[in-house]
This record gives structure tokens, sequence and C-alpha cells, in this order.
DNA sequence: GCCATATAGGTCAGATCCCGGCCTACATGG
DNA sequence: CCATGTAGGCCGGGATCTGACCTATATGGC
């Protein structure tokens, strides 16, 4: 199959068939690469010079295993745990609400860049369904535009896509993009309109047909110098949000352990209750949340969320109300 | 650094610059692995031949970079990336709905067995958050317990835990585990229990203080040789569930989509409307799961669900009251 | 307690590969 | 048209790699 020859490409299997989690025997090593007992073991001295621990036992059932060093030896994956870790991706960083949004964008981007396009469908059909299902169908942006835009930003690549604008209109952009800041539960993309010949902000998830130009060009300074301070200072005018004020029968650690690392400041008001504020944009979003802590809470702040959940109730004891079972076109009113 | 004089530490070094979504002047390779431009020239040849496509544009401004190919590189992470690797898979192991549940803890426990001990408390650190918040704050099975327990299933080794039964009572076991399988939202570990010399059925989330013996053991026939049919056989006996039932006013199609390959059957009724009937063992998840369909709908069949709908209006609309407002020990009653 | 079997590692000789330096060919952008 | 990048052939000296010995040592089963 592979040259075995190269001892390149042979400490290469070496490592992805030690990454399995059993033991190997060196024979069977040695015949799998298709070398000597002795060659596999300097193999294994060598992977062990270069920082990747291999442990062996001794003894009549020994064996060679790969354990945890210092730093992460190259992954080698299948097809599926390819797959997996990329729509694991996908819920981390197309969803963001917990702090290493910017890395697993990073990673996404890497693993793109080199996932075979017979992969490609596959990621793209379980994307879907976990990520609406972990996420609570939210239209949060496309990872994969994600990728391909954190992608050209790192590249200093020119970037041209279809940009629908709040009124719904489409126009096409050709921009330099420079980085990408997630502000609330979106993310936003800064970059130089090469067009308008001036710095605009998008929001990824408005953004579609993202293709790379593969044109290069030197990196821009933003103004101001710092994005994140850039986009959240224009973000409201954008995205229109609701500000949130409400009291949560809960204590304040406790609240901020459900509710994540998530948007707003949670101030404890005495032991068995606090204060919580924070905007979001939907209100689908922000009454699930809060249902979901299970426990009693007032809302005062925006009249819209209460009314959405007085809707919310009426739902729910309508879907309890036996009257409506019978006939079905009751629930119209 | 490294020893840059070793062909394959070179290649695996060169792999991880090229992975970087940005392009590479040859010269910049030369001079960061520390040979000349001619060994550059001829490292990417041998990556080419193991089927690892290296784009190269020529032309002034030219450079290389790694494209798509047929196989899955090598893949060559920062910390951060792996940690943010580890979460995502995390999210997609820990709270399966989709399909690519096995391979996603295939990946995970790979990623486990060499993860640098620096980096565990890490994951553990985002994943307490970004799981509880992905999946709506469930109890569900620790994923590094999961990633410990297909390990050990893999390699057949012999596995020690703590196990705390139904009424509550915590008892050590050693097992010889066979396989891990989902049903509905849980995990359950099929294995042959040592002690008690039979086969048994575990519920992962109640499986602590989970290690390896490192004792390997010849892999065991389970009984009636499908594990799937076991395990959803001797479910229901472990884990009461709610048979639900409820009517659903929304395309037979939308509502299966809103709802992913989650549990159930959804059957049309109508054109507007249909059946959905499942089972799933937590209130709080069927609750928040039909609310967040955002239609009208009625439930059937589980009296507690309805008791607990009711239970959630009325919170709702408590939260909305503003005569609770004012007093905070008003929602006591 | 012994033996089979595993890892661990030294040594040697021959074949092979690797590397840098030099050369020419070719594509691209200013 | 020229500077600058990739592409690749050729050559020679030196380093490396491999298999085949060998011995030491740890472990589990009989």
């Amino acid at each position: 199959m592979d040259a075995m020859n190269d001892p390149s490409a042979r400490l290469l299997t070496l490592l992805s068939l030690l990454q399995t989690p059993r033991e190997w025997p060196g024979s069977e090593l040695a015949e799998r690469l298709g070398v000597s007992p002795r060659t596999v073991r300097r193999d294994v001295d060598r992977l062990r010079e270069l920082g990747y621990p291999v442990e062996a036992t001794m003894g009549a059932a020994g064996g060679y295993r790969l354990a945890a060093g210092t730093a992460m030896p190259p992954l080698l994956l299948d097809d599926e745990e390819t797959v997996a870790i990329a729509v694991g991706l996908s819920t981390v960083a197309g969803n963001p609400v917990n702090g290493i949004e910017e890395a697993s964008l990073r990673a996404l981007a890497k693993l793109e860049q080199v996932l075979p396009s017979r992969l490609r469908h596959r990621v793209g059909a379980f994307r879907a369904a976990a990520v609406s299902m972990l996420t609570g169908n939210g239209p949060g942006a496309d990872p994969s535009v994600l990728a391909v835009t954190a992608g050209a930003a790192a590249a200093s690549e020119r970037l041209r896509f279809a940009y629908r604008t709040r009124d719904g209109d489409e126009t096409r952009r050709l921009v330099e993009p420079h980085r990408l800041v997630l502000a609330g539960r979106r993310w936003y993309l800064l970059a130089y309109d090469n067009e308008r010949q001036d710095w605009r902000i998008f929001r990824v998830d408005r953004m579609t047909d993202v293709r790379p130009t593969g044109v290069r060009v030197p990196p821009r300074e933003p103004p101001g110098g710092d994005a994140a301070a850039f986009v959240t200072g224009k973000m409201y005018s954008l995205a229109p949000t609701y500000e949130v004020l409400a009291t949560v029968r809960l204590p304040a650690a406790q609240a901020a352990e459900r509710l994540g690392a998530a948007p707003g400041e949670v101030q404890p008001i005495d032991e068995e209750s606090c204060r919580l504020r924070g905007h979001a944009d939907t209100l689908e979003w922000l009454a699930s949340r809060l249902l979901l802590l299970g426990c009693e809470f007032q809302v005062h702040e925006p009249p819209e969320l209460r009314a959405h959940l007085r809707t919310i109730a009426a739902r729910a004891l309508r879907a309890t109300d036996d009257a409506s079972e019978r006939g079905g076109a009751a629930a119209a009113g």
C-alpha cells in the first residue's frame, strides 16, 4: 500500500496505529509496517525522542501504546472521526456561548482547508441536524461560511460574497476581511469594503456564497485599532436587540453556572436570589433560557419579553386543555 | 528547538506550517525549517507523494499551501484548538441526537488518550459550561467518563468504577466492557460483571471514578449477539421513561426537521398538523422541546407532562406578574 | 521456580538516502 | 522585459537506515 520504505511515512502510520486505544505487540507492528521488529523498536525510540511518550508494558502480554505527553501528537483520523470533529466544532463555533469561539473557529478553518470533498457533504448533512438540535434551532451563521471567512482573514485574502441587507436586498461585496468578532450571540465580520472604500461590518449569518478570490493583499490597519470595540460600538445599529432586566430566585453562583458564560451580568441580591442584566436578539432564546433555569423569576424590563412569556404560557395551557383536544380547529383564535 | 536534521520531524513541522490557512513562500519555509530551499522543494514533493496535495501558486507572489485531497492529513493542533475540538466532541457525544455519536466517541477516546494533562482541566472547565449551555443543562453522562469507557471497550481492558444504583447506593464494580449503546438520550454500557459473573447494563451517567485496570482480557461474546437489542430490551427496567403522545399543528415534514433525528415518530394527520409519538426520561426536556417548536400543540398522553406544562405556564405568568415584583416572598405558595 | 514471551538496546556491515550547491525551465506580476 | 517565485535534473560526500545477530530484563502462566 503505502511506500513503507520511507521512514517518515512509516512513522506517520505507526503514530496512527498507536493512537488507537489498544495495545500493540511489537511483532504485529512490524508485520503491519513491513519492517523487522528491530526497526519498530527504533521507530518507537524516535517517537519518544520527538516527545510523544510511547508507553510499553513489559512481560509476556506486553505491547506499545501512546500515552499523554506534554505536546499533542498529530491526530490521524478516519473519515467518521473527521466528520464528528467538524460537526462538533460547528456546534461550538456556530453557536458560541463560552469563550473558545475563536479557537474553535481557527480549528474549523484549518480542518475545512484539508477536508476531502467526499466528506464535505456528509459534514453538511450532519451539521444542519446537530446545530439546529443543540442550539434550539437558532438562525445562527453557517459554520462553513464562518470557516471560509476566518481562513481568508488569516491569509489576508480578498473575499467575495453576497450580502443580504436589513431591507432584504441582495448585494455582492468584495472586501478585505480583517477579523471576526463575536458580539452577543452573533458573529460579525470587520472588513474593508473595496468598492465602497471604507470599513464595514457584516453580520455573518447574512453572508452567502462566500468565496475567497485567492488574491492576497497586505493587511490593513482597522480604524481605532481594536476590532472588538469597533464592532460592539456599531453593533446595535445593525441588529436591534432587547435589553433584559430580570430577578431570578436562585443564588448568583448557581444562576451564573446554569446560564454559562453567556450574555449578561449576574449580581447577587441576597443569598437566594440575584439580578440578571444582559441583551439578546430573539425573544424565543431569552424565554427558553429563563424557563430552563427551573426556578421562579420576574422579568422587569423588556415589555416584549413579558408579552412573549404570556404567549408561551397561554400556549402551554392550551396544550393541556382537554376541550381543544376534541375539535382540532378550536385553537385557531 | 526541534532536531531539524531528522527528515521525519521536519516533515511534521512542515505539515503543521502548511495547515495554517495562508501561503508560504519556499524561502520562508526553508528559513523556518533550517534547511536549504532545495530541500524544502524535495520535502514538498514527498508530501505530495504521500497523498497530501500541496498547492503551489507560481509567479512572483507565489507560495505553498495545503489543499484538500483524498485523505485527511495528520492534524497538528495548538493548545487552544485542541481544547476546542475536545469541547466540541463532548457536546456531540455527551448529548447525542443525530447519528455520529459512535464516531464522535471514538474520536474523543483517541483524543483523550493523548491529551496533555495541562489541557485536561481546561477542557473540563469549558466542557461544563458548553455542554450545559448547548444541551439545556441536562444531566447527561460525563464525556470523559464516556471517552475512558469507550477506550477500555476498544482495548478489551477491564474497567473499575463506582456505580450509583437507582436506590442511591454506591457500589464498586469490576467489569469487562463490551460496548456503549445509545438509547434514547442516554448512554448505556453493556459489560460482563466479573464479580457477579453475568452480563449487566450500566447507565453511564451513574458511573464515576472510572479507571481502566490495564488488564487485557480476550473479548467475550455478549448473550444475544446484538448489543443494541439487548440494551433496548432491558432499558425500560433501568430508567422509567415517559411515553409521549402529542398533536402538533405543524406539517409533518417541518416538525421532523425542527425535532431533528431525535427520538420518536412523526405521522402526518393532515396538511398542517401531525401526530408525535416517542419517549424520553425527563419532563423538562420534553416540555422545552415542544415549546421551542413555536407552534400550537396538544399533549395527550403522559399526565405528568401535562402537569409540568401547567407548572411552566404558571411560572411564566408569575414572571410577568407585577404584584409579585414588589414582595419577593409572595411567590412561595 | 521455571519457561515462554515480551520490551530494551548494543554492535556491525552494507545499502540507501539525504543534503546542499549548481544548473536550466517555466509561470507570473509589475 | 525583468525580478521573483516554483519545478526539477544532476552530482558527490557524508550521514542514516536497515536487518541480523547478540544479551539483559521484566512479566505472567504453568
